[in-house]
DNA sequence: AACCGAGGCTAACGCGAGTTAGTTTCTCAT
DNA sequence: ATGAGAAACTAACTCGCGTTAGCCTCGGTT
């Protein structure tokens, strides 16, 4: 900066009124000028980091998340960088393996780089306990809550994604629909059947228990599960799977059997993993997770703490869409 | 860190020499104790900006990558972020849709947080334009290569990988191998192509162009290249195909056919997509492709660049491991 | 008694910016 | 001619920290 001043034949003041746009102060246009074609020309970059330091503030949020190599993880990434460089805020991402000792380091190391805001982001849909050291700046939950309910939060709307799995499904014309739900007690698997209940009532279809079947989440549960449902003696026509994975092992217990996707069972599924629902045959209609926009999500929330337009502890629902493909 | 000093009943000065573990200057260690108790007491936390433009270094380098949202692209940056932590550097990631001008844009935002270097990776392995802006830092590529040379790369070992999932096949008693590659051109179809006609070379099988097929990277292509093959007079009794998605579409043929996994035709795939590998059922061997090793790589070489060690363009290629699962 | 060196500590500068209080020059109305 | 005010700048301080040169004290030598 000060090569630029001193090429402009200026202070150093000047150059820094002139990079950052104050028009309050009165400068000649002619020196504005000058100025820039001197940085221009001495390929002048700004230093963030002594600006920071001057200005009292980092632009940078952190994000704190377990990368686990869950696909999932990225979307929030992305849906979170993206809005952040929209308001010109920078992300530096913490990945931890949920272990709480290396998580609060991971924060503190944040805090050092002088975040202004953390997101703390789940790849499953869970309660979570936050480590304390989070409490020193605004703190968003992304895809999880606080189990103390300390801290506002987005989440997934699950029992609308049910509903939505479920009707569509009924809408086709079926009535009898089968269930293969996750382990009990997560908030997928409680929401998710909310909604599907609420489908059938809506529907007039009283809930027949013998549909209802759970699952461990992986294809091989998802495969035992339909096979059972598919062995009762008035068999489901169609069949919402929880999980995307668990509507993989269905697909093959439905074809083992000689039966087509979807004109003998239709099949819909959940999370949108797009590795299985768009390459499954015949691809996989199923209700996507809205990650991306979650944290997205995040970043605006944090955003108006920060600006001190909202505050609390307030939780956010997303809605899950439905996205069509050809399993119904 | 002027509050500690006052509250230690010492200048700033002993603070940061106490604080950075100087012992080249001498001070009582009564004083250490003094400064450490008092830094504990007040919750001190280092400004790690300030300590960036005091030192003028950052300690950061910038990880660009293009659609975060791929499943790759976490591996990667797992792996550099972990190896990244051991050595005390921190990660800064910028996303880009490999538009050119925002990609430059994208790094010229990470110049100015002067970042120490650069890691450019990308998804897929190919031949890449690294904007010039990037040379004003070391820059590592991964899994991808500048095709004017200028740069050192990072990349898998495409042929080894082909040559070694061919070799498994060959070494389970078969004898009439059939090949879905990628289409022509890319890295991966080539190498992984080497690789399986050398190791047919070196169990003494001559070629058979019939059995030799090309899909498109996805899981219907893979279908229709495997019903080729399995509809030839004389049929593979093997398949190796360039990529999971394919050996999911391979599956369905197989399957439809009547034939079982691995009895009637074994299949080895190519990526370790662990959400198309893991549940398929059988599930998929396959060749994996070592992201997290190429991540962390990247970040040791660009530690060894930076560190004047290492210099130059050379491509360091890492080894693709086999994954036994259920399929051969 | 004068000198010396080691031990223990700090004043002061610099890193690259933003910001405020002030100075100088010019113009115009009185 | 005299202010007064606007226009056009800049000196100097600050942010939080690392670093260097130097200061002071004290014990031991010559």
């Amino acid at each position: 900066m000060k090569d630029v001043a001193r090429h402009a034949g200026v202070s150093r003041t000047a150059v820094s009124l002139v990079l950052n746009d104050r028009f309050d102060v009165t400068l000649a246009s002619e020196t504005r000028e000058r100025v820039m074609s001197a940085a221009a020309e001495l390929g002048y970059r700004p230093n963030a980091g002594a600006r920071a330091l001057a200005q009292q503030r980092s632009d940078w949020y952190g994000l704190v998340t377990e990368i686990v190599t869950a696909p999932f993880a990225v979307d929030v990434i992305k849906g979170a960088q993206d809005r952040a460089m929209a308001d010109e805020k920078y992300l530096l991402i913490a990945s931890t393996e949920s272990d709480p000792v290396a998580e609060s380091a991971a924060i503190e190391r944040l805090l050092e780089q002088r975040v202004e805001g953390l997101i703390y982001a789940a790849t499953w849909h869970r309660g979570v306990t936050v480590p304390d050291v989070a409490r020193e700046v605004p703190t968003v939950l992304v895809n999880c809550f606080d189990i103390e309910g300390r801290f506002p939060a987005v989440v997934p709307d699950e029992r609308a994604g049910g509903h939505r799995a479920t009707s569509r499904l009924l809408e086709a014309g079926h009535r009898r629909v089968g269930f293969i739900n996750l382990d009990r007690g997560i908030p997928a698997a409680i929401g998710r059947r909310e909604g599907y209940l609420a489908a059938l009532e809506e529907a007039g279809i009283a809930p027949d228990a013998e549909l209802e079947v759970t699952g461990h989440a992986t294809a091989d549960s998802g495969f035992t599960a339909a096979e059972e449902l598919l062995d009762l003696a008035e068999p489901p026509t169609a069949i919402f799977c929880a999980n995307d994975r668990m509507a993989m092992g269905a697909y093959d217990a439905i074809k083992e059997r000689g039966m087509r996707i979807p004109e003998d069972v239709a099949v819909i599924g959940f999370d949108n993993q797009e590795l299985i629902a768009g390459y499954l045959r015949p691809s996989l209609t199923t209700v996507a997770l809205p990650f991306e926009q979650m944290g997205a999500m995040g970043v605006d929330l944090l955003a108006a703490i920060t600006a001190g337009e909202s505050t609390g502890t307030n939780t956010v629902t997303v809605d899950c869409p439905l996205l069509e493909r050809s399993s119904v």
